[in-house]
DNA sequence: TATTGTTATACTCTATAACTATA
DNA sequence: TATAGTTATAGAGTATAACAATA
């Protein structure tokens, strides 16, 4: 409580708190959307880059394959997403978004829009436009990849 | 990559990704000192309230005591932490760090004080003092207790 | 023989519940 | 009977390794 008082918060351990609390919350409101924060990102990866394969997602997320056929299982049968064999290469299946899955990520639109409104509401647009500039410095010269959430793996 | 065009990054997708991103650091860091992020939050709260019992350890921490006792095994097997019987209450344990518990969260000091110097070493000292006093802002408005690591419990 | 995706297995983390020793 | 802490057990989550189909 009067920890404050004794020990100097810094940005580095600001910026995990308000992190995690972020994060924390965008994972309640999804939940209501019956996604997890790792289904919207694979859900976002695949509306972007339609007829990708399991591989290169596995790779861009820094997870083992496997790893993503359990991630795709439950999509997949929740008719938001659809694995269809590639025609040229058999082994493959392109990843696509059925109808559904490109409603439901309608409505992550809207909810991350709520996120974002409800997270900065205390500022002026004229603090939240400075706010913006100061992260993505940071975020840039710590070599970020813009809209690529890194979870908790490797540094 | 080319992702950013598509979407705007807002602040509370940047403050999850940084906050990761500085939480991930800091974990290689003290990892060094063969302690995980979870280690050092415990010895900070035994180091500022010495004295205090497990129960109100895990009710701090919003985790269940037998979580606390397997949390505080490996450190009390380190020599960092001691556990004492309580005289008034014999159930109770006494925590407090021990010589090189006290020595090691010197060490923790200093790799805090790194970690931020590096994650802020693009700003200015007048940038740096904005995006603190913009942070805290934020923080204070969501409710977030200062210096308490939501981890990523119950919002 | 190499590669895509799946299944089987093991390991880690965490919570629930049963247990002990005190009170 | 209730409480502090421990131990035992079970459930999620994730990685490694063996496997089947295709190239």
């Amino acid at each position: 409580m009067s920890e404050s008082r004794n020990r100097p918060i810094g940005v580095a351990f600001l910026l995990a708190q308000l992190g995690a609390h972020a994060a924390g919350r965008f994972a309640a409101r999804v939940a209501e959307l019956g996604l997890s924060p790792a289904d919207v990102g694979l859900l976002r990866m695949i509306a972007f880059q339609p007829g990708r394969s399991q591989q290169s997602l596995a790779a861009d997320l820094g997870v083992v394959p496997s790893r993503v056929t359990a991630m795709l299982d439950p999509l997949d049968r929740a008719g938001l997403v659809e694995r269809r064999r590639s025609a040229g290469d058999r082994r493959n299946h392109e990843l696509h978004l059925t109808a559904e899955g490109t409603r439901v990520m309608e409505d992550v639109k809207r909810t991350a829009m709520a996120h974002e409104a409800d997270l900065t509401s205390c500022l002026s647009p004229d603090q939240r436009g400075q706010l913006l500039a100061l992260l993505e410095l940071v975020a840039d010269d710590q070599g970020l990849t813009p809209g690529v959430h890194p979870g908790y793996r490797r540094s």
